[in-house]
DNA sequence: ACATCAAATGTGACCGTTCACATTCCAAGG
DNA sequence: CCTTGGAATGTGAACGGTCACATTTGATGT
C-alpha cells in the first residue's frame, strides 16, 4: 500500500515549499505568496513564470501553514443526531455540497446521546479543528438547550432553535402539521389521532402542537398516542395498541415511517386503509409514493433546508449582511392513504 | 451572533499559547508540551502545575500549528457517493464513530458526477487539508476505476474494489444474491426475473452475477430488467413494464427500495403478492419489516461494513500488522412477499 | 563528600505560510 | 535630467507547536 514513486534514490522526501518554487522561478517567496492569493499588482511575466515554476515542483500551498497564521480553516463543522433519519441525512448532504461549492470542507460528528457530556466533546473536537463555523442538525430540545448553555464563540446555525430566533432556520413545522390535520378534518373526520415521533425532539413538539391547535380550533378533542422512535416498528406497535381501541377514523402520524409501521399494524387486523382508517404522514421520504397505499404526506424539502442553512452561515463568515430568507414551506402532497370516513357515526344522534 | 465575552477592555484578542500556559506555570514552553503529550518523564507536581496553568488560561493546543510541525491531521477523508441511498449512509455514521472514537475527525465530500474531474476535486480538496487516510463509499466501477488510475499516495480503503484485492473490504453481494435466488427456486419457482439496480455500480453486477450463477446452476434461464436507479420510483416503472409480460412468477431484486416499487406496480395491477409473484429485496432497510407484504430480502450489515473499514484504516495509519477481517455475510431474511408459485405451470405438459 | 548517571527540564531552531514594512522599478511631470 | 509616487517586488519577523540537543537536578554507590 502507498507505494511511492520511483526507482532514483535519494530524494528528499519534504514537499516543495513556497521558497522552493521562489528560487525556481527566481522571485521571492512573498511575491509566490502573492500568486497563490491572488494579489492584483503582480506583473503578468512574473505571475506565469511562477505558475509555471509550482506546476513543475507540483507545488500544492500546506493549509496547515496558512491556518496557522491567518486562523482560517476552510473547514465547517456539521453536528447531526446519530440517527439514520431521512431529514438530517437529506438536508446534510445539500449542506456539504453547499460547503463545497464555497471552498469549505465539511467536518461531521454524530451525536449519540444527547448528554451535556458528548455533546461537549463533540464540540470540543471541532473546536480544536478550527472549524470556522457550525451547522448543527440535531433537532432534539436537549441538544439545542445544552447549545444554548455553552455559548458557542464561532458562528452557527442550527435548523429548528428553541428560544433564540438568531440563529435558526427550519421548515415551519407548526403549519405543516395543521394543514395535515385539516386535510382529515375536512374530509369529515372527527376522530382524529395524532402519533408523535419520540419525546424530546423539536419536531415532535411543533407537530403535536400544530394538531392541537388544528383539532381545538375545529372544536374536537385532541387525542395523542405516543410512538417513542421515528421509525416503522415503533410505528407499528403504536399501532398494535391503537387497533384495540375504536372511535377514530384517522391518524396524523409524526412521520412517514411511523405512518408505515401504522398502516402494516391496521391492515394485519384486517382493517382497510383509507376505508376504515386513513393515515397521514410528514417528510415525503422518496418511498412514501409507492407505499401500499401511497402515503398522504407533508413534504418537507430538506435539501433546500440544507442549502440555507449554509448560506446564511457563509454570509456571516464572509462578514455580508445577514441574510435570512424565511422558513421553508412545508407542502401537503395528498395521495391514497387517506379518505373520507366511511360512516359518519356521530352525526345526528 | 458570536457574541464575545465581558464587558472589560483591552483584552488581547489572541488565544493563549504554550508559551503562555509556561510562564504561569513557571516552566519552560517544552515541559508544557510535554504535559500535552503524556511525555513519561516528568515529574508529578510539575505536571499538576501545568495542569492548573492550562485550566486557568483555558489554554487549547493549535491543531495547525501541531499539524504544520508533524504533518499529522488527524482527519481522515471519506468519498461518498451522492445518492440518498441508505448503505452508504449507513456505513458513512459509524465510519465516523470509530474515527471519532480513535480521535480523529472526518471529512467528508460526495461526488455527484462520476467523471474524472469532479472525483480529482475531490481528492484534491481531501489532500489539501492533509487528511491522513480515506474512506471511499462509492460503490460504482467508474469511481474506483478513476481512483485506482489516480495512484492515491495515502492510505485508503474502498468499499468494493473491483480488481486489486488491496484496500478492499465488503459485504459478500454475490453469496447474498445467489442465496436469495436459492430461496425462490426452492420454493419451486422456475422463471425468476432480476431487476438490478443502475448500471455501473459494483453492487449491481455483483448481485446480477449471483443471480445468473444460480440460475444456470439450476438449469432455468436468467432473465434481466433494468431499472434504472435504486429507487422505489424506478422499481414502480420496471414493475409497469414487467406487468404486461406474463411466464414468471418470482421477481429477484436490486434492493429493498425498487422492490416496493415493483410490488406496488404489481399490486396496481390486481396481482397478489406472494401469491401471483413473489418477490425478494436486498439490503434489510429498517422499514422492509413493514412493507406490505414485509419483505423477505437481505440483509447486510452497514454499521459493521463501516467499523471494519475504519479498523482497516486505523491499523494501517498506526503502522499495526494490516488487519483483513473477512468479508461481511450477508443473510437472507425471509417474510412475507415470497411463498410458493400458486400453479406450477410448466410441470408435466 | 564526591563522582556518576539517569531523570527532569530548558534552549533554540524549524515547519510553511502570511503580515507589516522596506526597497526597487519605472513612467509621468516639472 | 531630476524629482515624484504608485506599482511591483523583497525582507524579516511572526504564528504555535515539536524536535534535537544541552543543561540542571537529585538519588545512588563508593
Amino acid at each position: 500500500m502507498t507505494v511511492e514513486g520511483g526507482a532514483n534514490s535519494a530524494r528528499p522526501p519534504r514537499a516543495p515549499n513556497i521558497r522552493d518554487v521562489a528560487r525556481a522561478a527566481g522571485v521571492s517567496h512573498q511575491t509566490v505568496s502573492r500568486v497563490i492569493n491572488g494579489h492584483p499588482a503582480l506583473r503578468d511575466s512574473t505571475r506565469q513564470r511562477v505558475l509555471q515554476a509550482m506546476e513543475e515542483l507540483r507545488f500544492r500551498p500546506n493549509r496547515a501553514a496558512r491556518a496557522l497564521v491567518t486562523s482560517e480553516s476552510r473547514t465547517i463543522g456539521a453536528l447531526v443526531s446519530s440517527g439514520a433519519e431521512y431529514g438530517p441525512s437529506a438536508s446534510l448532504r445539500a449542506v456539504e455540497t453547499a460547503a463545497d461549492e464555497a471552498g469549505y470542507v465539511v467536518d461531521t460528528a454524530h451525536i449519540d446521546h444527547a448528554d451535556r457530556a458528548s455533546i461537549e466533546s463533540a464540540l470540543d473536537r471541532m473546536v480544536a479543528h478550527a472549524v470556522e463555523g457550525l451547522v448543527i442538525l440535531a433537532p432534539q430540545s436537549r441538544t439545542l438547550e445544552v447549545i444554548e448553555q455553552l455559548s458557542i464563540r464561532i458562528p452557527f446555525v442550527t435548523v429548528h432553535s428553541l428560544h433564540s430566533e438568531d440563529h435558526r432556520m427550519s421548515v415551519d413545522q407548526l403549519a405543516g402539521a395543521r394543514s395535515a390535520t385539516r386535510h382529515l378534518l375536512e374530509l369529515g373526520h372527527q376522530r382524529v389521532v395524532h402519533v408523535p415521533g419520540p419525546e424530546g425532539w423539536v419536531e415532535t413538539d411543533a407537530r403535536r402542537q400544530g394538531y392541537r391547535e388544528e383539532m381545538t380550533a375545529w372544536g374536537f378533542e385532541p387525542v395523542v398516542v405516543s410512538a417513542g422512535a421515528w421509525t416503522a416498528d415503533s410505528g407499528y406497535r403504536a399501532g398494535l395498541g391503537l387497533r384495540g381501541r375504536r372511535g377514530f377514523s384517522a391518524v396524523f402520524s409524526g412521520n412517514d415511517h411511523i405512518a408505515l409501521g401504522l398502516v402494516h399494524a391496521f391492515v394485519e387486523a384486517g382493517l382497510d386503509v383509507p376505508g376504515d382508517v386513513s393515515v397521514v404522514g410528514f417528510d415525503d421520504v422518496p418511498e412514501a409514493a409507492h407505499f401500499l397505499p401511497p402515503l398522504t404526506t407533508v413534504r418537507q424539502d430538506f435539501p433546500e433546508l440544507g442549502r440555507r442553512c449554509m448560506a446564511v452561515l457563509l454570509a456571516e463568515l464572509r462578514g455580508e449582511q445577514p441574510v435570512r430568507p424565511g422558513d421553508v414551506e412545508p407542502v401537503l402532497v395528498v395521495r391514497d392513504s387517506t379518505a373520507a370516513p366511511r360512516a359518519t357515526p356521530d352525526q345526528g344522534r
